[in-house]
DNA sequence: ACATAGTTGGAATGTCAATTCCAACTTTGG
DNA sequence: CCAAAGTTGGAATTGACATTCCAACTATGT
């Protein structure tokens, strides 16, 4: 997460005290936006409003708006992996990986299973139309996936998950389920799908267990 | 799939020959560009140079935007669901599964992984801003899930699959497979997401095959 | 304290989208 | 064939949005 890489030059600036919070607000500020209304669905006088600030500030900070929404995709990211700490570094027993599941589930019945995910809902936006941003799209699912597969290895290497397990595999699957069960939920309003889909691949993970 | 019931009142209006076809060549323009480009992202304007129409047409037919947008994901719910038959009715053996769900890779494959799941990604962006559009993609799952579990229940009932087998919830859980699988494999450009996610779903479903 | 660099407000610009209007044209039922 | 209803073209309207400009203000280092 550096502070302002666009396509061009490195175009480096410091940022005083000051603007460093502006900056942050703002960022923050669209993330929330977004998140209910997309990317597309929130416009620079909508962030201005909420966030209490002028169209010369957002532009000074992030150029344009593709670069506001790339500082975005990077800040969900940074805030949800940051949020499911510290288990998302532990994920390495099937209770751990269930526990964490249903953090998720808790998560979405508190709001309402209004929003999907903070990460998948811009990928599903963004991805064919934004270049840059899907490249840091696939960054994204791909630090998220990481802490998976690494829990799962270790278990594999602690003789716990069978030798022919993949374990790569395994914490793509999960990822999946994570998402297509989020997306069901949002829909229908019912937090049952994304249990569902996360269960039926834990038990499936945990039908690799040995013993 | 009805002609137009929009809030308010009936509204029916007969279509002459010519006005069907219209209308007909309006909402695959619409669905495709909308498919490609998101709803929000593709204009009236965007719509009537790739149809050929004016934009009286459009609003003679369809009211107004979002109206066109309901038709779009009642269309796409018909043509999918149309497009995957005869195979989504007999789902009723692990072999059929399969091969049904490959055939969603190929397809994947073939288009270079770009586009996610027609259905999936209306709902993505559309189930939080949209109430009546949510409705209907609720409607279009149902319909995509019931085959489904339609194919497992006689599995079951033929005593092929478990008891102990929720198959509710099974095909609940491949159907959230196939739309992270579809998202992972978007942004990815690369299908092996969507083969890995919903692999995992059937390896867990023929775990409960009996003998 | 001075100069430089960063920060902010607010108006102005240009583009484009959604929607409305209305007049002209065509099909259909009787 | 006539009237009613359906269809179409194209211009006009209104509003919003992304972006630019520039002048004024403030912090920072020396």
């Amino acid at each position: 997460m550096d502070t302002s890489v666009k396509a061009g030059g490195p175009e480096r600036q410091r940022l005083t005290k000051g603007g460093r919070r502006t900056r942050e607000r703002i960022i923050e500020t669209a993330a929330e936006l977004m998140f209910h209304r997309g990317a597309r669905g929130t416009s620079i006088p909508d962030i201005q409003a909420a966030a209490g600030v002028s169209a010369s500030q957002i532009y000074h900070y992030f150029g344009d708006k593709q670069g506001l929404v790339l500082a975005v995709i990077d800040h969900q990211t940074d805030t949800q992996l940051a949020r499911q700490r510290p288990l998302l570094d532990s994920l390495d027993s099937i209770e751990a990986l269930r526990e964490w599941c249903d953090g998720a589930a808790s998560r979405q019945d508190d709001r309402g299973c209004e929003g999907g995910c903070e990460i998948g809902s811009l990928a599903s936006e963004l991805a064919d139309s934004d270049q840059s941003a899907r490249t840091r799209l696939v960054s994204a699912f791909d630090r998220w996936e990481g802490p998976i597969r690494s829990g799962l290895a270790r278990m594999q290497a602690r003789g716990e998950l069978s030798e022919h397990a993949d374990t790569a595999a395994l914490a793509t699957a999960l990822l999946a389920a994570i998402q297509g069960g989020m997306l069901l939920s949002q829909v229908r309003r019912s937090s049952t799908a994304y249990r569902q889909a996360v269960s039926a691949v834990l038990d499936h993970i945990e039908s690799h267990l040995v013993r």
